[in-house]
RNA sequence: GCCGUCGUAGCUCAGCGGUAGAGCAACGCACUCGUAAUGCGUAGGUCGGAGGUUCGAUUCCUCUCGACGGCACCA
């Protein structure tokens, strides 16, 4: 008989007849490969296991508890919940849309009459339950386009047969078979249902067939699988720890913030939040100032002839606030650069002035869709820590890598690592192929030139010019863009905007737009979560609390409380009279970094008792060295 | 904007055709207390808003506002 060589991943070789198959492959190796075998991947391309070998190749044994295995898992479940979806609402009322995997579950988008809700799923997980039970074979069928055609007509599923209909001519068409019930899918999948152990659906949503808002909206079902139960329950555990962490939920409890119907998507900033803020803004401000930046401030309200004249009337209106008095047309700004581009316009600028690095914290308004608000992260009003540097050509480099720099040392503070982007031209654009080329080869030979590793986003930059953009990763591992810098050779044109050479010329400076929070707003909902509301020392509403014992030590405790706050401390008092646990308790949950019990041993030796949030009782301190401790901590911004 | 879910006391939630209830918080009183909840008492709500059905609506229906989960959008 033919053999074929087959290489396995630790380079060993074995020879296996010809048509043998993967779950032959996996026997051969071993009795508990061949039971923990769920796929293979053979050339790098994911397989079923019952694949025939047909040539030499290079081939994985895939079990559960790989990546591949948990997507083979997921698709599978996903056919497990469509079957389960057809046997309850019968076969003929479902239509499935598409069904694949996500980061850490999958989904499957259906159309049905009846619309499902959150109290249905109970039932469509006792149905897959039965049917994960029932062990079912899953068989893979490859067939011709007529003949799939022929086959969902008879299913009767016009979802399934838009997708035929799109493939490509010569794809091969496979079906998977599983009992009765049959799908129109690439794989590759478990061998049979009974290898599902552990499944949970989590949510019913809305969303567009083919993701086209112009379609049919489906019902789209979540859900998420694991090899075992236990994995499932620490996946769900994390779930519930995120929402722990949510900023909304820490925003409230924490007193930072508040939202009000009189203003959908329009923060509302409490006491704690607008300190938060302010921290975040001086820290800011103290690293601009040293690198020589200049700060200014420009209305919220102008006239809609600037914005005609900007260029966002036309590429920006739908998301821009408009408002008329007196019979003039105003908009409230949804970005700071014009108002900066008339202050440059203000005066002759020389070449020697040249880069003017213009900064505001400038609060700016954008229209987004109702559906599209999120908390702290999707706003409507937000204030941007913009900056416009007007420079020269030959200044542009410097001034990104410089940009470039700042960003770093300030991601470095909270902890954030970050990868960057590269986004070119969009579609709904201005400016000539010239500048936008020359402007994109800036951008692109200072990621080079600093080996800086980016991932290019086409069509995906600002109506104005290219940019690079910051993508950071928080502590629950998702992904934020905040910082951005973008180059602009066009407002200059539009504000005629030049700076007089050496040789008494006039010429275009070139403007690069950037931002560090990007949004400070979006930025604390971020930190929030990232820090689980713990701030930092230096970010802490409240730095310390002071709480006395008794009512007797209420006197030294104030005493304490002024010689804090005259150190610039911000410092609170608890003098209710509760007992002590009960303040430790409620300081705690407000996450306050230390505590600072006050008793008769310290009023008697003039010292503090000092708890941390984090490690707990540190013992005795003198106030003198308290407040060094504090003073120290504050300074190294970077640390807990 | 679209699909779905939800709006009841400051907060978290129960009630769901016969005009509202708990815990925590607040306030008062007592306790004067050593590292995550002392006890007792008091007060607090046009049940998001507007219509409608009904003898009667927080409860059912319609519209509307807002929030949430997604989709689409994200200059």
């Amino acid at each position: 008989m033919e053999q074929v060589q087959i290489k396995l991943p630790d380079r060993s070789v074995k020879l296996l007849g010809k048509g043998a198959t993967v779950a032959d492959l996996a026997a051969s190796i071993s009795m508990s490969l061949k039971k923990s075998a769920v796929g293979g991947k053979v050339n790098d391309v994911l397989v079923d296991l019952d694949t025939p070998l047909k040539e030499n190749a290079s081939v994985q044994i895939i079990t559960l508890d790989s990546p591949e295995g948990l997507h083979l898992l997921r698709h599978s479940t996903a056919h497990l919940m469509a079957q389960a979806l057809k046997r309850i609402y019968g076969a003929d009322q479902v239509s499935l849309g598409v069904g694949p995997v996500t980061a850490d579950g999958f989904y499957y988008d259906i159309d049905l009459p009846v619309t499902l809700s959150p109290a249905d799923l109970p039932a469509i997980e006792r149905t897959m339950l039965q049917i994960m039970q029932e062990n079912l074979v899953i068989r893979r069928q490859t067939l011709p386009r007529a003949e799939a055609v022929r086959l969902f007509e008879r299913i009767g599923d016009p979802l399934k047969l838009e997708l035929i209909r799109d493939l490509p001519e010569d794809a091969v068409i496979s079906v998977y078979h599983q009992g009765e019930f049959t799908d129109l899918c690439r794989g590759p999948h478990l061998p049979s249902t009974g290898f599902i152990k552990a499944f949970k659906l989590l949510s019913v949503a809305g969303a567009y067939w083919r993701g086209d808002a112009s379609n049919k909206m489906l019902q789209r079902i979540y859900g998420t699988a694991f090899p075992n139960v236990q994995q499932l329950e620490e996946h769900l555990h994390l779930l519930e720890e995120a929402k722990k962490r949510d900023h909304r939920k820490l925003g409230k409890e924490l007193e930072l913030f508040m939202f009000s119907e009189e203003a959908p998507g329009m923060p509302f900033y409490l006491p704690k939040g607008a300190l938060l803020r302010s921290e975040l803004e001086s820290y800011e401000r103290r690293l601009q100032q040293a690198r020589g930046y200049q700060e200014v401030r420009t209305p919220l309200l102008m006239n809609r002839q600037l914005w005609e004249r900007s260029g966002h009337y036309d590429h920006y209106r739908d998301n821009m606030y408009f408002s008329e008095v007196d019979g003039v047309a105003y908009a409230l700004k949804p970005m700071n650069c014009p108002g900066h581009m008339l202050i440059y316009g203000n005066k002759l600028r020389s070449y020697r002035d040249l880069p003017i690095r213009m900064a505001e914290n400038g609060q700016v308004h954008r229209h987004e869709l109702s559906g599209a608000l999120n908390g702290m992260l999707r706003v409507r009003t937000f204030t941007q820590d913009d900056t416009h540097i007007f420079c020269r050509p030959d200044q542009i480099e410097a001034e990104i890598v410089g940009i470039i720099e700042l960003i770093r040392e300030m991601y470095a503070t909270f902890g954030f690592s970050y990868n960057m982007e590269l986004s070119t031209r969009p579609d709904d654009s201005m400016g000539s192929d010239e500048l936008w080329e020359q402007a994109e080869n800036a951008l692109k030979s200072v990621l080079e030139s600093l080996n800086i590793p980016y991932r290019l986003n086409e069509g995906d930059g600002a109506f104005y010019g290219p940019k690079i953009d910051f993508h950071i990763q928080d502590s629950l591992k998702r992904s934020w863009q905040c910082a951005t810098i973008q180059l602009d050779f066009q407002f200059p044109e539009k504000f005629d905007l030049t700076y007089v050479n050496e040789s008494n010329q006039k010429l275009r400076p070139v403007v690069i737009h950037r931002a560090v929070y990007g949004s400070i707003d979006r930025f604390i909902g971020m930190i929030t979560e990232h820090y689980g509301g713990a701030f930092p020392l230096w970010l802490a509403p409240t730095q310390a609390i002071v709480l006395p014992i008794a009512a007797a030590h209420v006197a030294y405790a104030k005493q304490v409380e002024s010689e804090l706050q005259a150190a610039g401390i911000r410092v609170e008092l608890d003098d209710r009279s509760e007992k002590i646990g009960y303040k430790i308790r409620e300081a705690q949950l407000q996450k306050i970094p230390y505590m600072l019990i006050i008793g008769d041993q310290e009023m008697q030796s003039g010292s503090v008792s000092v708890r941390s949030r984090s490690a707990g009782d540190l013992g005795t301190l003198s106030l003198a060295s308290l407040k060094e401790r504090l003073r120290t901590e504050m300074a190294d911004k970077a640390s807990k």
